[in-house]
DNA sequence: CCAATTTTGTCAGTGACTGCCACTTCTGGC
DNA sequence: GCCAGAAGTGGCAGTCACTGACAAAATTGG
């Protein structure tokens, strides 16, 4: 209640000045409450940058974890992003992501701070990853004898590759439609599909199951 | 010289008190100078931390400028990071990776700045993949129509694959010799080559001709 | 040895963030 | 209604990263 409009407050205050020519005092008082009382609900000022990020980041990771546990990791990246971006308002995504580009542009300690949170994010998903590769120990992996460190590695390049594909299309968002975006989505995650079947999967296979 | 030995000292510090426990007048004491001082040679203070990974971000960048400009990018990655492990010292190249795995761990702000400076990276090397890709207009693009906006989100997102396995690597690096680490990189580079080849390349066709 | 330039220290100030304590507001049981 | 305890809030003083302005060295070049 009162996080929620602190953080709507913030944002405003963010696009209208620039991050970081509002205070937190700026922020405390357009929510009518004091400075210290801001810092009850959010451990620093970036902070509320993220709630709504986290929120779809749980989804992500939700869709992901729903998949199914012999599916090439590729494919279920592809596949829970799909299911992500169905499940969330367009427009509002849009509108936010518009806003937050603004915000970011001005600021390059919101953008470091942006980058570093996409990090986290990697590796969250990363491990969710290995514990759904370990989950299911008997894939492609007759034919490809690797250590599990290097499972992991390879599972932290891909979920890299997926994130920062995001983190270029939401630079380049301008006032095209979502649908655009989608088929860009489509077409980067074929393009660089890993070769080996057991991370990149076969994308034509069973595409026809989930939708 | 001064920049260095501030340097120097203040990763040192970092190792020893933690980074959170040493104040940037801490350093400036070690180092012999004022705070002020220590500001006019970092902008910040965890500026320090990036002195030489900086340094290796450039030859990165070299290495990778002096592959033929008709070469795959992702096979050009591969072949830039080799050269690059080969032009540096590996000891203290892995001496310094354990230093800053022990000040990583005790400091979630340091985590997350050093996250941040690798998309930044990121950034830089998928802008130079970028030029290099304009600059050569004809590779196996014929059966491959895309628009930049879609070759600049996949080219992003190879590079995003890489570092992200690097940050995997580090965050692993024990005792291991770096033969070890060297072999895990390559088979993670073949495990998740991109299947299009104009993207990906083929490993095996003119490896030879490298070394 | 002097003048111009660069480097450094001092100082005062801003803004993010924290710990501490007092004060108000809510809550459930009598 | 009342009251004890819990939860939320504000005020305040303090730390630390960082900045601008100016003066005091230190360095350089002639």
């Amino acid at each position: 209640m009162v996080r929620e409009r602190i953080c709507a407050l913030a944002i405003e205050l963010f696009a209208e000045r620039g991050y970081d020519e509002t205070t937190v005092d700026d922020i405390a008082r357009a929510a009518g409450v004091s400075e210290r009382t801001f810092f009850r609900y959010f451990g620093t000022k970036d902070e509320v940058l993220f709630l709504h990020a986290d929120a779809e980041i749980e989804l992500l990771l939700g869709a992901l974890s729903a998949r199914p546990m012999d599916e090439a990791p590729w494919l279920s990246l592809q596949r829970a992003l799909e299911v992500l971006l169905d499940s969330v308002d367009h427009d509002e995504v849009l509108q936010r992501a518009r806003t937050f580009k603004r915000i970011n542009e001005r600021s390059p300690h919101v953008m470091t701070r942006q980058l570093a949170h996409a990090s986290v994010v990697q590796q969250r998903v990363g491990d969710l990853l290995w514990e759904r590769w370990c989950a299911h120990p008997d894939r492609g992996r007759a034919d490809f004898d690797a250590a599990p460190a290097d499972i992991q590695v390879i599972l932290r390049s891909l979920v890299g590759a997926v994130l920062a594909m995001l983190n270029q299309l939401l630079s380049q968002i301008e006032d095209e439609p979502l649908e655009h975006q989608l088929r860009l989505v489509r077409t980067a995650f074929d393009a660089i599909r890993p070769g080996h079947p057991a991370f990149g999967g076969f994308p034509g296979g069973d595409s026809e199951t989930l939708r």
